[in-house]
DNA sequence: ATCCTCCATGTAATCGTTTCCATGAACTCC
DNA sequence: GGAGTTCATGGAAACGATTACATGGAGGAT
């Protein structure tokens, strides 16, 4: 609120230095006894300055403990050198292990990563954006947690290079998508779970306003049908991608006069509340019902039983995104990546 | 590298806006008919403006799309509403969740969150510090890597209100430390394991210069004591809080030719790398091996078998440090805080 | 010896805000 | 009706860096 108070100071003085505050770049050039033109031009790596006075300027860096004021560097460059990640939920193992992958390959290139948790709420991830275009990040990585176009547009006027990550919004042609097409590995998993026995096939989709959702969906029932399968509306319930939907999603399944024999969660924290629910009836997977998730991570090895999953290359997915941006930022073009993802058969499907 | 060209521009012209560039505050000051500082007092919630030209303000604003630019700012105030947070392990859920934590309560606060993945590497954990300082963040939550206390000397000297979250560095009484004290939960679990008929009993630290590795290990150590029971070298690895070495220190315990009955791993990742090694030699947990963490995570509940943990009130550390940084950095003093750690026992060390 | 070139360095404008102070208009009060 | 108040607004100086341009000295060519 208060701010700091202005105090004139001696025109022409010493400027920044005055009493006990942090050293400042007119302090260091006092210190080495050139101009302030000079330490920038040591501190920028600029070849035109003699060795013994980049060594002058060097010492007094050293002996006043000076670090360049980003600050102010970035007002006057117009570069932030950061990227904004805003990703679904933090809390989520697939999105922790993305922003880790992003925040590497960011740093390779130079950049720092600012992150904004959206917890699934469109108001938060409005929130997050808003907040990283005023602190003028250089690009922007998005997670969508819905359709909603109208932050996206926002950016798009800003001209802040942006790129979509995992998930997309629909109609942004000139926004390069970063993501994994799970199409085949979930038909793959419809053969597996067909293979093993079981024909009355629920799914547990995301929210129907995300594109990973809708998709994860489509393919669900298009393998379905490819195998002859029904596909009845009760066997399909909506979550949100987060642990307690996927409990409550399993217990109206679970509920039904004609459960399914096999539950395919579209992620893994949805996959988790389908245990709870699962284990809380005393059921046994597979012999009970089979369950198998999207979305691969370390423990599903070690659950009770080991998880059949669906595997993303999480960290090419971050890798990728982060090149496509600096590209962008960069001024050079950027195209759309689009990987694939893996069956990972464990004993949760049956043997 | 190359930055923005100078262009020398028309003294006293409409400034910033020129060709097609991003509006700035001059814009919106040509656009509302006022001066900038009319402005600057709209966005700042000033109440000495008339409502009429607030309003105009306000339509101008919107009609440009006009977004303060938080770089110029924060160089005129010297703040940047930023809280650096250098954590340990974006991978391990623990650390995910704290940071959740902090950014929920930052942001109540009025503050973004700049993260810094350690990686539990000293010399990454410098370089987010470096840039986190010369970003200028408003205070800094480390949890440290290792005891060396070179970076904070220079943080503190640099002046930005620190706090240590989870581990500390031993010798820093000025900066206010939020921790959680495991010694009595991890006395409860030793008890535990007695009771069940336990006595060979191994533990996997974390690296001798972490804080919470030596007091999960002095606590363990004197547990034992109490219990009259032996604490021979070879049951005691040192890991680094990661799943490999958890895997490692396990087979060198089974190796043994008395292996221990039972295996305290000090966080959950080399839990989770103790589990790999004993399913990897068919042994079971609890008949051939008990099995505990420190951490507890929403997965425990369903490994095989599920785990017997240390559950720290992660949530409210993540609150705590946060409003314990706020105060210092809105000049208030902070005092240190000590939560407390519960067992949560499970099938994983006996019935 | 003179002029030209090149090199190292300094001077000052600039980035987009905030905020101190000055200014002048509209009131109030006697 | 004049003097003092209050109030809304504008002008201009910072914040700490980068960088175009000016400057002056050394060295080379003629």
């Amino acid at each position: 609120m208060a701010g700091r108070p202005v105090t004139p100071g001696t025109p022409g003085g010493t400027g920044s230095s005055g009493g006990g505050g942090v050293a400042g770049i007119k302090d260091v050039a006092a210190e080495a006894r050139v101009s302030v033109a000079t330490v920038s031009r040591v501190l920028n790596g600029n070849p035109a300055v003699r060795p013994d006075t980049r060594d002058r300027v060097h010492r007094a860096i050293t002996a006043l403990g000076y670090r360049p004021n980003g600050v102010a560097r970035s007002l006057r460059t117009d570069q932030t050198r950061t990227l904004g990640l805003v990703i679904s939920d933090v809390l989520n193992p697939f999105f922790t292990a993305l922003a880790r992958a992003v925040e590497d390959e960011a740093r390779a290139h130079g950049y720092s990563v600012v992150f904004g948790n959206a917890d699934e709420q469109p108001a938060l991830e409005d929130h997050h954006v808003r907040t990283l275009l005023e602190r003028r990040v250089d690009g922007l990585l998005l997670s969508p947690t819905d359709d909603n176009a109208s932050q996206v547009a926002e950016v798009a006027r800003s001209g802040v290079p942006m790129v979509f990550v995992d998930r997309w919004i629909p109609g942004c042609p000139d926004v390069p998508v970063v993501r994994t097409d799970g199409r085949a590995a979930i038909a793959a998993l419809v053969g597996h779970l067909h293979a093993l026995g079981h024909r009355r096939l629920a799914v547990i989709t995301g929210p129907s306003t995300t594109t990973t959702g809708n998709e994860r969906l489509d393919a669900f029932l298009d393998a379905l049908d490819a195998h002859g399968l029904p596909t009845p509306g009760h066997y399909r319930q909506e979550g949100d991608f987060r642990a307690e939907s996927g409990r409550l999603a399993t217990a109206r399944f679970l509920d039904l006069p004609d459960p399914p024999d096999a539950v395919f969660a579209t992620d893994n924290l949805m996959a988790l509340g389908a245990m709870d629910e699962i284990r809380s009836r005393a059921l046994r997977v597979p012999e009970d019902i089979a369950l198998a998730a999207f979305d691969d991570i370390p423990w599903f090895l070690h659950t009770d039983p080991p998880l059949t999953a669906i595997a993303q290359p999480t960290e090419e997915l971050g890798h990728s995104a982060v090149r496509a941006l600096v590209s962008l930022i960069e001024g050079r073009p950027a195209r759309s990546v689009t990987l694939t993802a893996d069956l990972v058969p464990r004993r949760s499907c049956g043997e």
